[in-house]
DNA sequence: TATTTATTTAAGTATTTGCTTAAATAATAA
DNA sequence: TTATTATTTAAGCAAATACTTAAATAAATA
């Protein structure tokens, strides 16, 4: 594949990379997945709020994030697809939850998002 | 915008929401970017090689992932754009590595990675 | 029963993504 | 200088995204 030649290679380092990726492919496929659902902005938002309100229902986030509830509908079936988020229905009514799978992950993720709001009222 | 018209609702809870998100608006956005980064499996790779390897070349990237030499290039300019790994150039060869902007957030994916990798080995 | 309400689904569309191949740069070596 | 090497850039394209509007479901109410 490549087109390169290269003198000062190590192929004893490109091997132990490509080892290494072989041993952890599966957490690479499960974890990109996860991540691709947060890196939209929208979707990033829904989380964050799930976890701060425990849950909401499609049209409370369409009012919170002013957008359309078909939009947030397609969104919210996303992650239910992605496995990290969980509908209960009552009456007419279904709310959304956070699923316990990754949660401790994103914790993580809104965590860095408070660092970074505090960071930006310093500048 | 939202076609319901809820006895339900709470117009508190929904005015708290948003004030929330403006405040934080900027680091969503920040935040959303990054991770749509590292929502790709193929660039979520080459970050955790980066770390576990200090620099590589677009050219050893090449050969470990097993994708073209234009295909990693074009990955590292856009990681590079999203300010989150950096070049330097010794002879002809270019070296990208992690910035520290937001390393301390990347690594913890990374130790996430390891965990579903530990999760996967006793399924 | 018919109507309203909350939500999903479907179809259409403009934009973005992620690759491909071919050409362009830039540094080194012959 | 010319050729080689490492990398980037450009153009093209199929697939995926993220919305839109309109229609379909399903539960509750009149």
């Amino acid at each position: 594949m490549s087109a390169c030649i290269r003198l000062y290679a190590d192929p004893v380092q490109i091997n132990q990379c490509k080892e290494k990726l072989e041993q952890t492919q599966e957490a690479f496929a499960t974890m990109s997945g996860v991540l691709a659902l947060a890196g939209n902005e929208a979707r990033l938002k829904i989380l964050y709020l799930l976890e701060e309100e425990k849950e909401l229902c499609p049209c409370d986030l369409s009012d919170i994030l002013g957008m359309s509830i078909p939009a947030i509908s397609q969104h919210l079936r996303k992650m239910k697809d992605g496995g990290i988020i969980q509908a209960r229905k009552e009456r007419q009514t279904i709310f959304y939850s956070l699923k316990p799978e990754h949660l401790k992950m994103l914790r993580g993720l809104f965590k860095y998002i408070q660092q970074l709001k505090q960071q930006n009222q310093f500048v």
